[in-house]
DNA sequence: GAATTTTGGTAAAACGTTATATCAACTGTT
DNA sequence: AACAGTTGATATAACGTTTTACCAAAATTC
């Protein structure tokens, strides 16, 4: 008990060589009950614990799976973490997580740990100003990869991701049923895909009907945010009545400013969310808003890489889940 | 570029040999500045990243730490992490992070797999049910570990953690400052080490003023469950003026409870919530709590296990943070 | 110009496993 | 009693690095 202990202690302990004891604790090759008894016997005792590098080394096996994500606090990807987690241990694989803080200097050394600690397989959020060096080190590494949410430029791994597009101009389109005619979007700027998708689709409905030219809100992600974008756009566009947001946080940040100034989210000014959190529900007014079903996408996130690991020679697919409108109580017909 | 880049690739490449190779990469040796230069040239034109395995087991080195945490998506331990892994990353270290779900069987693997790809050393939240056999597992590995939140029961680590029965009492003292007779708390039941600590603290307050016996409600972590219980507490004991929670989940939760029935929090029923979360000072009203500081807990955290790595022998360390009462809009005095 | 030191590099052992080939000891068959 | 087949275990060679000891050539000293 005195050092960490190795296949050689197990085996010394039960008196048999370390290829046995190996063999024991791996089911293969063939060995007496009696000996087999001993070795497990030792092993526990011994609360003996594979050095799993020196294993993956030999043996070349890659079972664990890293995720490179852009924030581990975000309640919407901890419920992708939590789908992605549960299919893979349920195949037998484990999951290790590291936050890139959407910082390509830190995401390049997640990756670059992830890859010298040789993973059978990695998921990726990209940042959104991954430079082309890092898709070079992901190549010549031959790391069989899954990006998530943001595909990568080069178009050459598998992805999963949202119907963007299509959802905000559902949301927008809801809205202009609604009768609304000045309609902004909060969630702009930024070098962003996925924003920039989502800003496509609510300015091409904007155009389709008519509606004037796309008044596009630069916000950040979270409450706060929301709140102040809200009493800022107020201020320059007081005909706006109509509200698309980038997420549900800043849909509910803006729906706070409303209240805090007197306002009714809904009659006043009508918001739309995006992601549908646990918040969106219990919110009053509750919210409207674009619902995805995040631990779904994660398991279907997991599954796309193991089968990846399994074909290695197919060709890179592309899996996108659409977001379901729905209405509760921040959407109505314009004031007046 | 077919196959992933060895040491003896890049060799190869430079015309040198591995060890020169290792060398230049690792800056050891003696080197000329020519060769230096046609190995580095070689080692990123192959976009060559050392395999950390191979590279560990013979240096010995390492500068991994694990993580194992119950609940990533906890809000609150997401700052905890953030803390975590900037002070980590500052001196040189690396994070990998595992959620236990709170589960004793899971919370096993992943230590074992953290053992198995032999971390410098672990950071960890124990689950509520955590066996003896798994104390036994890190004490024989030797695995230098630090203890959050919940200690070990065997006090044999370092632990960080949170003055929770002093909290509780400020909490409640406050609340009968204020002229409360009837004070409840929210969060009890389970073996919760935490929970227990924290209702203790309640309890002695609620004896020392003379308030009658403990009212102690099951609840559990989030919002739902604390409206939940908000409105059975009300049917049950309608003679209740005040309520101390567990966290601020909860307590918003509750809060939200007593707005849907048209009441107002802070007049009708006070309450106290716990953590000091966003959404606390952004809630309307926004929640009188028992704030504590994630971050800071998390730098911390990392701190002491970096100090155990360098002095092995010294003797393990306890330190605990006080939580601060913030007193916001949900308090006040008893109604008539 | 012989002896010494410095410089720049390499060969080879080691890290803790797993996999392969081999071997000794039985068991059963003619 | 000689042979083949089976069983149970071991010695040994990998895996991809880092490290140590060593060496040849160049530079310095006397």
């Amino acid at each position: 008990m005195t050092e960490k202990p190795k296949l050689e202690t197990v085996a010394r302990e039960a008196g048999v060589s370390t290829a046995t004891v190996s063999q024991v604790l791996r089911g293969t090759g063939r060995i007496s009950e009696q000996t087999r008894k001993k070795v497990l016997a030792a092993a526990t005792r011994l609360h003996y614990v594979p050095d799993g590098r020196a294993a993956a080394m030999r043996s070349g096996e890659r079972r664990e799976i890293g995720l490179v994500i852009q924030a581990i606090a975000n309640p919407f990807n901890a419920e992708v973490i939590s789908g992605v987690s549960d299919l893979l241990e349920s195949e037998g694989y484990l999951l290790s997580i590291r936050d890139s803080q959407d910082d390509a200097a830190r995401e390049r050394r997640n990756l670059e740990a992830f890859i010298r600690s040789s993973r059978g397989g990695l998921l990726w959020v990209p940042a959104n100003d991954t430079p082309d060096a890092t898709l070079d080190l992901l190549r010549a590494q031959r790391m069989p990869t899954v990006t998530f949410l943001r595909p990568a430029p080069s178009g050459e791994f598998d992805h999963v991701g949202i119907r963007n597009a299509r959802a905000t101009a559902e949301a927008t389109s809801h809205l202009a049923d609604l009768g609304h005619r000045h309609i902004a979007y909060f969630g702009g700027a930024t070098t962003s895909v996925v924003r920039a998708e989502r800003i496509d689709g609510y300015a091409r409905v904007m155009g389709e009907r008519d509606l004037g030219p796309p008044l596009v809100w630069e916000t950040g992600d979270d409450k706060l945010s929301g709140r102040d974008a809200m009493r800022a756009l107020r201020a320059a566009h007081p005909e706006v009545t109509a509200l698309v947001c980038n997420g549900d946080m800043v849909a509910l940040g803006a729906a706070l400013a409303l209240i805090e100034d007197g306002l009714t989210p809904g009659r006043d000014v009508s918001i739309v969310g995006f992601d549908d959190i646990q918040d969106a529900a219990l919110a009053s007014p509750p919210l409207t808003t674009m619902a995805i079903s995040p631990y779904q996408m994660g398991r279907k996130l997991a599954r796309v890489l193991l089968d990846r690991l399994r074909e290695p020679a197919a060709p890179p697919s592309i899996t996108l889940f659409p977001a379901t409108l729905v209405v509760r109580g921040t959407t109505g017909p314009p004031p007046g």
